[in-house]
DNA sequence: TCATCATTTCAATAGTTGTTGTATCATTGA
DNA sequence: TCAATGATACAACAACTATTGAAATGATGA
């Protein structure tokens, strides 16, 4: 991940009724939701949801289809490690000891640099 | 985690300056850096390195220690998995079989419910 | 075709954030 | 004590973000 996409996703996030958002496509699964359904759910008027959906879009956090005069979004669950990933490259500078000490309990990250989303060995050289 | 501090924290990441500090305090390690250093890496005026310190130890993403008249900064590792634990609560409304689906390969966080921080105390099944 | 419904785009406005220079505070060593 | 240094607080301004209503777009079914 480059850094212009990890501050599209924070600043996504940043705020409220996006986060709101966020958590409640992740919430309904693969099944997601259509505009109107979330619209009604967080008692948000349309257009200022679309506001925000477009910016949960751009940042890659959902994904959306058409269906039929609806449009259904989905929660993109693929991107959250790629951002922990570049969070925390490099930590410890690759010293998995002090790393080990820093990230404590964190019980997430393994220690190893750049190395949490098995399938992609190809981040850093 | 509420979402005041959840926000608090995608607002801190959100700027690139911000990020970069804190990309740089994870690299640092335990070890940490004051802040004259880190504006001198990142060649910022120490203005408005203070300024985005202040954020960032404001959402708790790095911790400050006096040491003379130096202040040491370092990077809160602690609160990743519980920010991964925020977003992803309740995801797939609790049904492992769609949540794994979805999360397809994050490779991060456990499928269960709001538990992913505890001590990793189911090492990925 | 037309009316209807779901959603987005546009324009205006209020509020917020980031950057900078200057001034200030706090610690050190003489 | 003093001067020097590290860091922060303040004030001003430019730039950006969020919200809203009205209008437009695009799909559906009669």
């Amino acid at each position: 991940m480059e850094k212009a996409s990890a501050t599209a996703v924070f600043e996504s996030l940043a705020s409220g009724v996006r986060l709101d958002v966020f958590r409640l496509l992740v919430k309904q699964g693969p099944q997601g939701l259509v505009a109107g359904e979330i619209a009604a759910t967080l008692e948000l008027p349309p257009t200022n949801l679309s506001f925000h959906l477009k910016a949960l879009t751009q940042a890659r956090l959902v994904t959306v289809e058409q269906e039929g005069r609806f449009q259904r979004y989905r929660a993109n669950m693929a991107l959250i490690p790629e951002l922990i990933d570049y969070l925390t490259a490099e930590c410890c500078a690759g010293q998995p000891l002090q790393c080990k000490e820093l990230r404590a309990d964190t019980g997430c990250a393994p220690c190893a640099p750049t190395k949490l989303v098995k399938k992609r060995a190809s981040a850093k050289a």
